[in-house]
DNA sequence: TGGGGTCCT
DNA sequence: AGGACCC
């Protein structure tokens, strides 16, 4: 039978858009999986990945002895006492892991169609790339394919086992999602070839179904929905999904799950309790909600969205990944940090997120490491004659491809919600040519200024810190001006790069180490190891240390407007001397840096030795 | 309950 | 600036 006349016939039920095809691509126990990449000797064991007091991922030997995802440490350990722990609280080998795979799976999608939900999951919009294959399989180029791997819903199945051979008797969009379950397993296999972690896949029409079938076949599996009889189709996917939880749903989150809970209740008479988050499924919500109810609760919007996916239907376009995210952000927690111990902490977070923003944000020299971005950049600069920016070595120089032009500090005291104040990032954190230590003093100091005004909001919950977030957001591709008031009159920044960087500008060699150490030493002496071994530097040891006491140590509070920067300046305006960085932070107080002299009253406001901290212990 | 992210209001 | 959502 010929499925020409059926194509031409059937224009495909939605016209307005044509139907999808999604691959969804989940990594199988990610973190778990990079981490035995990185150290083999774990393979075969129970591995749970530690942060803090959890485990954030496990491996299925470890699942397989009821040690599940995000439970405490204290109840794995009694699960399984032969339980191996690896510290998962620095990502940044898994964020390099994930960025391979992300390129890969990228390379393989037509116009790098690839959208990323965290670390390990993948969306592909592949509806293009299967039509010219399906239309070469209609020309007779290539035969039609079966489906790869497990198969829904069970028409289909069925169908597939009666007429064995009759591939092409299958409507159109059916043979579509069985070729995309033959390129998921092409993009499965390249993976596991290239980066050695398997993943798992769901094939469907949407976002949202190819992740919830996606998810029934789980390690190393894949699961396409293929409705083979556009008359069942439908009822198919809706008798298939029905039966899920809809906290499995990807708009479904704890907060509207449990509202649905609470009103399902109420309304139903049924006790209270007796409707959980694990009944509450589709089914039920679709028969209970009607698009009215859910708008009642939740708001028009909301209640579209929810509506269509308590019927299968889900619109979301996959979205390609830009090339640099929206927000850089480091965090730590903590069982009630004193505020007199957050400034330390903002050095030690600073520095890392220099550290990410200039792995992340700039060109690397080394060709390997080079960013897509970076390689127009510099075909574009050949094409125009325009030579790339030169080091004093005549080497090429790293550069900025974007800059943050705000830094935001979010904090959490107790179990309350979350505060966060923001401000201008301060533009002394570019310039390289400046030991990162020193640019993190910088933005340590825009941190007290943003955290004052954070206490004032809050006030002091007397439970000390448990989290602190800082972000680079608002990316920007220029280098922002430094242009505030200006009564130091300090020379306007080089705006960076490209066209006029024919001369080549003598910058400071970088000053070693060296000064840092005076600043190093004040720092409590686990944040000082901390930041010493990012940065290699050998730590005194005690006997140097007597010996030499070349490190006069410097008082508590000294911390706040510290200078170890052989540039030192006074303020025009207040007298006060500081280290040339701070002057810009200064100028602008009191968003950011230190106080002007006369206006130290100001600073009563926050006393970081304040006797009424009642610091919560563990 | 972590250490990240997104978008909407 | 906060809140919902995602992993």
């Amino acid at each position: 039978m010929s499925t020409f006349g059926l194509k031409k016939d059937q224009p495909s039920s939605t016209e307005q858009h044509p139907t999808r095809i999604i691959i969804a691509l989940d990594l199988d126990a990610f973190y778990v999986a990079a981490s035995r990449k990185r150290d083999p000797s774990l393979n075969g064991l129970p591995v749970a990945i530690k942060q803090k007091t959890i485990c954030a991922t496990t491996s299925y030997e470890a699942r397989a002895k009821g040690v599940q995802k995000l439970m405490r440490i204290r109840d794995a350990v009694a699960k399984c006492p032969e339980l191996i722990f690896v510290d998962g609280e620095d990502l940044s080998y898994f964020r390099k892991i994930s960025t391979e795979i992300f390129k890969i799976v990228s390379s393989m999608v037509r116009d790098g169609l690839v959208e990323k939900l965290g670390m390990d999951e993948l969306f592909c919009d592949v509806t293009s790339m299967v039509e010219d294959r399906y239309n070469e399989e209609i020309a007779g180029i290539c035969p039609p394919v079966k489906p790869f791997g497990n198969v829904l819903p069970q028409r289909t199945k069925h169908r597939l086992e009666q007429k064995k051979g009759d591939l092409d008797e299958f409507d159109p969009l059916t043979r579509k999602l069985f070729i995309a379950s033959n390129l998921a397993q092409t993009i499965r296999e390249r993976v596991a070839e290239e980066v050695g972690l398997t993943s798992s896949a769901g094939i469907a029409t949407s976002k949202c179904l190819a992740k919830l079938i996606g998810n029934l076949h789980k390690p190393n599996q894949q699961t396409v929905l293929a409705p083979c009889d556009p008359a069942f189709a439908t009822q198919d996917t809706q008798e298939l999904i029905d039966p899920f939880p809809i906290r499995k749903v990807n708009g479904f989150g704890s907060v509207t799950t449990a509202r649905m809970c609470e009103v399902a209740s109420s309304t139903t008479g049924v006790p209270e309790n007796t409707v959980t988050p694990e009944s509450m499924t589709i089914l039920v919500a679709r028969t209970l909600f009607d698009h009215t109810a859910l708008s009642e609760m939740f708001g028009e919007r909301i209640a579209t969205r929810l509506h269509a996916l308590l019927h299968g239907i889900d619109d979301e376009p996959v979205i390609k990944a830009p090339d640099f995210p929206a927000q850089i952000s480091i965090e730590d927690s903590y069982f009630g940090l004193p505020f007199e111990k957050v400034p330390e902490q903002f050095v030690k977070l600073g520095d890392s997120l220099l550290r990410r923003l200039e792995l992340e944000l700039m060109s690397h020299p080394d060709p390997r490491q080079e960013s897509e971005e970076e390689k127009v950049r510099k075909q574009e600069a050949e094409a125009e004659m325009v030579e790339v920016p030169l080091d004093i070595f005549g080497n090429p120089r790293s550069t900025w491809l974007r800059y943050p032009l705000s830094l935001r500090l979010t904090t959490r005291q107790g179990y309350t919600n979350r505060i966060s104040r923001q401000t201008r990032m301060p533009v002394e954190i570019f310039d390289i040519s400046v030991p990162r230590i020193e640019r993190a003093k910088v933005l340590m100091h825009s941190c007290e200024a943003l955290f004052r005004a954070v206490i004032q909001f809050e006030g002091n919950k007397g439970m000390g810190i448990h989290l602190i977030n800082l972000a680079a957001i608002d990316l920007s591709v220029h280098r922002p001006n430094q242009s505030i008031g200006g009564f130091f009159k300090q020379p306007v920044q080089a705006r960076t790069p490209v066209v006029e960087s024919r001369q080549i500008i003598e910058e400071p060699i970088p000053e070693t180490n060296q000064i840092d150490m005076a600043f190093l030493m004040e720092l409590p002496e686990d944040v000082r190891r901390e930041v010493a071994q990012e940065y290699g530097i050998e730590l005194p040891t005690e006997a140097n240390q007597s010996a030499g006491s070349q490190y006069e140590p410097l008082s508590q509070s000294s911390i706040l407007s510290t200078q170890s920067s052989a540039s030192t300046m006074l303020c025009s305006h207040c007298g006060l001397s500081m280290s040339s960085w701070l002057q810009h932070d200064h100028e602008r107080w009191p968003d950011t840096g230190l106080p002007h002299k006369h206006k130290d009253e100001d600073m009563d406001d926050l006393d970081w030795d304040d006797e009424d901290d009642d610091v919560m212990s563990i």
